[in-house]
DNA sequence: TCCATTTGCCTAATCCATTTAGGCAATCCC
DNA sequence: GGGATTGCCTAAATGGATTAGGCAAATGGA
């Protein structure tokens, strides 16, 4: 018989995108062998189980999308930089929703330490060296980035703004606009 | 032989604690069946799949979390509502994760319409309330405010807060700060 | 109290995903 | 070309989801 020729890139690709059509949990050891035209347990030849066929497609999620942003970044500072930060991140989600639940998985510290997970954290840093933030609050400032854009994107994607008629583009819009304003104010500065 | 005197009630409550055990995605009806000491199939004269007990916890738990939030809420306006608002929604997530991922469950128009989560987006409002702000604001901080929480929240339960030696409470505060500094300002209010 | 109805839980069976073991054939390399 | 490797296969076990159909226990009316 014919060999597929299939590797452990190639059924990482192909599981992305499956991951896109019909979501990131309905990707599964034997729907990709489907799209290979194999049997099932010819995949556990190139990865050990559906969990580490799913860890391997975080992985590339994360790195490509590192990449983007970084590219989004090159040249930009201030409330630039964070809203091409904040829309690379966006568009991705919106363009590829399977891979960017991907990017949603657990992973074990290890794992974590050796990912592109990494340059996130560094690229976000980046931005808010363009304001003027001192420890701990840089690190406050990194974590609520993290969880507004991460939120946003999610709530965004379960549906949860389609009950109302204002546009969500402009709440993304004020939301960038009011965090740019906190930082550069350089916190909430506790006062009356 | 003796019956086990099965509820659909008795059923939820029980997924929802072995949610809270072993994570809301490995609630499966067979696991339930087994707490109950009874054959999978048996559970199907009282919930219609799969899919529709994982529903029916994720309405109790949304039932649940409002009467929290809603308590929190008594008697507070401004910051301290704020705090209220949010510390209750954190606090659940982190006394019952399980149940606090199944109110996240994607819910199909009708039955969110139906659901606690109505109930939820009116006590945003009401907090709101206590600040100035007009429409469109009022809707962009209500998205603001959700993606805040459930950002910080879902980031913090997948442990991506651990590699970093500030507090989390003391990034949360912060957060909270910041929020309450914005809404009282009335937004970004664009300048220089 | 007896019988009929309802209903709760059971057995049996099917379908699908995961995973392991072991085998044959295509491919690679000398 | 032939031996070693490796890719994909078949077979089989496990476990969850789901349906069909049956018996027995609870319920309630007479």
């Amino acid at each position: 018989m014919a060999r597929a020729g299939l590797t452990v890139e190639r059924l990482v690709v192909a599981g992305a995108e499956l991951a896109d059509q019909v979501g990131f949990d309905q990707v599964t050891v034997a729907a990709v062998a489907r799209g290979f035209g194999v049997q099932t347990a010819s995949l556990y030849s190139h990865v050990k189980s559906s969990h580490d066929l799913k860890t391997r497609i975080a992985l590339y999620a994360l790195e490509e999308l590192a990449d983007l942003v970084a590219d989004a970044l090159a040249g930009r500072a201030g409330r630039d930089a964070l809203a091409a930060f904040a829309d690379a991140y966006r568009d991705y989600a919106a363009r590829h929703p399977g891979r960017y639940d991907a990017t949603r998985l657990r992973l074990d510290a290890a794992t974590a330490a050796a990912s592109a997970g990494v340059r996130h954290a560094q690229m976000t840093r980046a931005i808010l060296r363009g304001y003027d933030l001192g420890e701990p609050e840089q690190t406050h400032a990194v974590r609520m980035l993290g969880s507004v854009f991460h939120g946003y994107i999610s709530l965004e994607a379960a549906g949860g703004f389609s009950h109302t008629a204002v546009d969500p583009q402009q709440s993304w819009d004020w939301i960038i606009d009011s965090l740019d304003a906190l930082l550069r104010a350089g916190g909430p500065r506790t006062s009356g």
